[in-house]
DNA sequence: TGCACTAAC
DNA sequence: GCAGGTTAGTGCA
């Protein structure tokens, strides 16, 4: 659906293509989740989000009528400067994979529950869904969605209870293989990371092809039968990009050479880029950006359009530069880069208007924060309390 | 520094 | 009748 659909924007969330959902009827899926939707606190807060984007949308659109072309030729300037400065520093003699688990939570439980295999399951319940399992992904299920919604689109799907100490014990398992090919890999969550494994390739004199086979193939093997998905490209940006390209249970190589980086970047559609989400999608497209390609060729109005940093790391991602290097990661209480900068718990519950509920509510979850800080032996300088409403 | 918002898992 | 929880970062006042 077009732009101006004010629905689509709204269920395009749910309908965005996935892996897994190859066969499934997008309309259908918009129909459902559209009748649930509407009438709901939760629909009219997103739409009223919806309108703010719009207007910012429209004050960008007014800003670029402003634009003259005297003012467009100086970003060209120092847009230009930028890229040459991007391309000095290019560096595609690294290789790094990143290792995403398929449909982690979900390939857990059917592990130790082999009757999951063949039925629609997801993990969460009613309120939500963190991950379905590729049956349920057929239906047009997927994370984030509400459970009840996912119900509607799939009536027999199976809800599973999450266990995080069970993901993590699995977790711990893959980890063992990631550091054979990686001592110093860094975690990104329980079910992706990132390898550097330039210097692997050169003392096993293996090409990337077949060290993201092997280990796949031993993180199957280690976990009794997890499977995983790789992405091997010149920096970890790309990296991400391309281990979802193949899912699940694929890998893609991207080659050491600029041309085949550029080549992949210039059709690829922004949204893949780690960063990129629903509304800066929306703000691009409506200038008509929609790929890493269109972006580049748009660089100096965009610098006149977006903020320093949003332009940079934009104009970055759409030349398919990315980070090469090992980011340093602090020491544990070092309060540094890499150091826990805050701790939190909330908890959603059925609106209430009662002094004593809602006290009661604060108490705990107070109670688990000062419990959380003492077990990491650290003390808060701030207090946030987030209230949310019925609205 | 605080708030609202975006984004990721 | 049912729309999560945790952490980080950005942009603005």
């Amino acid at each position: 659906a077009g732009p101006s659909d004010a629905h689509s924007h709204y269920t395009s969330a749910f309908v965005n293509h996935k892996a897994g959902m190859d066969g499934v009827d997008k309309a259908h899926v918009r129909r459902v989740v559209d009748e649930m939707s509407k009438n709901s606190a939760h629909y009219r807060n997103e739409s009223r989000k919806e309108a703010k984007v719009e207007a910012k949308i429209r004050e960008m659109r007014a800003a670029r009528a402003r634009l003259t072309p005297e003012r467009l030729a100086r970003y060209q300037q120092t847009v230009d400067e930028k890229v040459k400065t991007l391309e000095r520093a290019r560096d595609v003699s690294r290789t790094w994979i990143h290792v995403d688990m398929d449909a982690f939570y979900a390939a857990v439980h059917t592990l130790e529950d082999p009757s999951l295999a063949n039925i629609p399951m997801a993990v969460g319940g009613i309120g939500m869904i963190s991950t379905a399992n590729y049956v349920a992904r057929a239906f047009g299920v997927r994370s984030a969605m509400p459970g009840f919604i996912a119900k509607k689109l799939c009536p027999n799907l199976t809800f599973v209870k999450p266990d995080f100490a069970r993901y993590a014990r699995y977790a711990a398992l893959a980890r063992e293989v990631f550091r054979a090919f990686d001592p110093d890999f860094d975690a990104l969550s329980l079910d992706e990371a990132f390898l550097d494994v330039t210097r692997y390739l050169k003392t096993r004199g293996v090409d990337a092809e077949t060290a993201a086979r092997d280990l796949r193939a031993e993180v199957r093997l280690k976990t009794g039968g997890l499977t995983c998905s790789a992405g091997v490209a010149p920096n970890r940006r790309l990296a991400k990009v391309c281990s979802d390209a193949n899912k699940p249970d694929g890998q893609m190589v991207l080659a050491n050479d600029r041309e085949a980086v550029v080549d992949f970047v210039t059709p690829l559609p922004v949204r893949k880029v780690s960063g990129v989400g629903k509304v800066q999608e929306r703000v691009l497209a409506a200038f008509g950006m929609t790929t890493c390609g269109e972006i580049f060729e748009r660089r100096s109005t965009l610098a006149a359009l977006f903020s320093e940093t949003a332009f940079e790391s934009l104009l970055a991602a759409s030349m398919g530069v990315g980070t090469e290097t090992r980011p340093e990661r602090a020491r544990r209480p070092d309060p540094g880069e890499g150091a826990r900068k805050s701790l939190s718990q909330e908890r959603t519950f059925a609106p209430t208007a009662d002094r004593r509920v809602l006290e009661r509510q604060v108490a705990e979850l107070a109670e688990e924060v000062s419990r959380s800080l003492a077990e990491e032996g650290v003390v808060a300088r701030a207090v946030t309390l987030k209230i949310k409403r019925a609205t």
